[in-house]
DNA sequence: CATGAATGAGAGTTCATTCAT
DNA sequence: GATGAATGAACTCTCATTCAT
């Protein structure tokens, strides 16, 4: 119902991959290593292939049937991996946040001091959508439907405060009159330029239209 | 798949009322007796409780009998309108984006003249996009998922290009020398405002950003 | 886990049939009433036709697909008068022992006075089990499963109290040393007696046995 | 369907113990060492485990990964052992009835000749009973379901002859006019002790009742 | 011998659609 | 026109059983 993030700010890094680790016990003809690296693998080919659907046809559209058809293993497979359709939702969500936020992390500690370190970062973040096309595919759907995203309030919101607090810094250091907007504006953008290159991506070429989005932001700055 | 249409660029007149034929047949203003009728009309009844639902819940996850609910009739009677649920859709669709078109009429006869009328015209949009909110809602929504959109390609290229058009000659009128990117921008940077009006309302007010909406167009212009 | 009832002693008149009296609306072509007969009349043998499977094989050897098979109707449909398969359970058993409880409630308002009543009571009880065998059947399957009884502890408990109170006044005023003994003995061997005639019927006939189990009445009594 | 046994009465060593032959062969006393070695089979772990859970939880509601968690082993081991979960079943069922059998086999060859020693007989069954709580409960579960039962059947009504003649003897050599039926009101007043201690224990305890019993018994002999 | 990943049939349940009334 | 009972395909999920290791 409601929430309360902006669409590109993501989780920290205080989540882990907890998924990945257990199952090692040490008793098996197979050696613990080698079923753990197994289990490992179909997790992956199984989240691979359902992001792979997501991302085209919808969470809703997709059937847990499909899903194993594009992962080329059985339906009943997937429940030793995720306890149900939603928590391979739920986990391709979450770790694909985890990594975005490692985009950001790279100009976390240090405070922003100069627009070139601005542009940098929105750069960096525009080359993440571009490698990972499918993960923000799916990322804006569930805008769409609020409630799937209520899981992650939390750590969205606490992702949002830290992508938000250096640039509002930045912006108020410049003498902005209305820094929180200026941060709206341009993320705003951010999402517009993103979004079409996404979903509309055979007119929609972001690399020709980054020059204006680096005017813009210097005029938005001076 | 493919898809290439902008997102703003929408239908025109010339789409024929395949399905609407029933109520609707003339598009001429309404006496407020037709109004009236046109309330009673099941059609227009199921159609908003079906809007009101896709927007809030999503196609998929929102089932026949609950919009027979919201409509306050029988589920039966639904597919005396209508041959599926997939046809409500489509109908919605088609008519709300009949409904957009409209906004673009009003400057579609006489060519853009000055950067007034780009801000009224856009304006304009941005005005009818808050009126029907529900339907726009489910208008980006159906970006995401381009199989659902194919049947309205070919009309909505044929749109696009009407809306286009108009703008293209002002700017190249103006001498920018890219004016394709110059609309690309603008019209992503729109969307990217409109996405977070209506799916992030709890923190984005676009009234608010106006001002910046009208420098940067200032700004790409000059 | 824990499960403090006496086989025999069920629950009271005060559980109403719910189910029964709701959608009865008032503007639809067949009547009100001939869609209530109709409802009720599925409801029942949806009932019955689960009552007979849950009987001979058991709750959980017993699908859906079996019931409907067996009521000659839809799947589907049986999802119209019942949540769940455990709801059908539930629903056999409130309304199997509302119906027993009423034999008790015969001999409820005036206090047991003879040996005679005592017999009259516990032959009533007979024939009620005997009328209506595969209920009893599923009865007394439900106590090897104590957490499907859970929902109906509190009922029965309330019940117990009922049934247990006026034989224990009796077997008190006749001067017995223990009759909280006295009553469980009695239960334990009509439980005897009746799960035979449920489940051994072959070479298991109750109406022989009766005047042993008069006398053991008599001697216990004096 | 059918079924013509009572439920007391249970299988003599007659019975081949088909799917046993690996680790019992033997069924002379058993050493320490050969008890100790018992205790490691796997196939009695199994069967343990299954047992405790058959008892608590019913066969379709145990799941073999449960019972291989339980025995903590890995779920393909029991199918070593086992052809199918079915088999864990029966095997446990015959096992169990060949165990109980022993109890009457003190009794077999020897003809019952004193009152003393019918009650002594029934004092041994209820003590193997409440020692094999988990087995009875098993057992007469498996009244419930008689589908499960009609591999036993002929066993069962072999035994069944065995354990009724010796007492038939004594009630017809006392003078008895309806012996059978003594026999069936003796055995069906057991059965329901039995039920209620195994599956009501809350509130009964066969221990204080034991004195009615034995009242009945000397009543209906005299 | 022992493991648990893998399979696929079948379970309970939902829901778009049909149709007798 | 209007109803909602009825259908059955398709969904998510479970689990007995198999088998490569």
């Amino acid at each position: 119902m409601n929430q309360s993030n902006n669409f590109l700010i993501l989780t920290d890094q205080s989540v882990i991959n907890e998924s990945s680790t257990e199952s090692s016990k040490n008793m098996s003809p197979r050696t613990a290593q080698q079923l753990s690296q197994l289990k490992q693998d179909k997790r992956v080919i199984i989240m691979d292939a359902a992001l792979r659907l997501f991302a085209e046809k919808g969470f809703h559209s997709t059937s847990v049937a499909e899903i194993a058809k594009e992962a080329k293993i059985a339906k009943g497979l997937i429940y030793s991996y995720f306890d149900s359709k939603e928590t391979i939702l739920k986990t391709i969500t979450k770790e694909g946040l985890d990594d975005t936020f490692k985009v950001f992390s790279l100009f976390h500690n240090t405070p922003i001091q100069s627009d070139e370190q601005i542009k940098q970062l929105i750069d960096a973040l525009i080359n993440r959508v571009l490698e990972k096309k499918e993960f923000y595919k799916l990322y804006y759907s569930m805008f769409l439907h609020p409630h799937v995203m209520e899981a992650f309030e939390a750590e969205m919101a606490e992702a949002a405060a830290k992508f938000t607090a250096p640039l509002l810094a930045y912006f108020v250091e410049k003498g902005d009159e209305d820094p929180e907007s200026t941060i709206l504006f341009i993320q705003a953008t951010l999402d517009g330029l993103l979004f079409n290159t996404l979903f509309n991506p055979h007119i929609f070429r972001i690399e020709k239209l980054k020059p204006k989005l680096w005017k813009l932001l210097k005029k938005e700055i001076s």
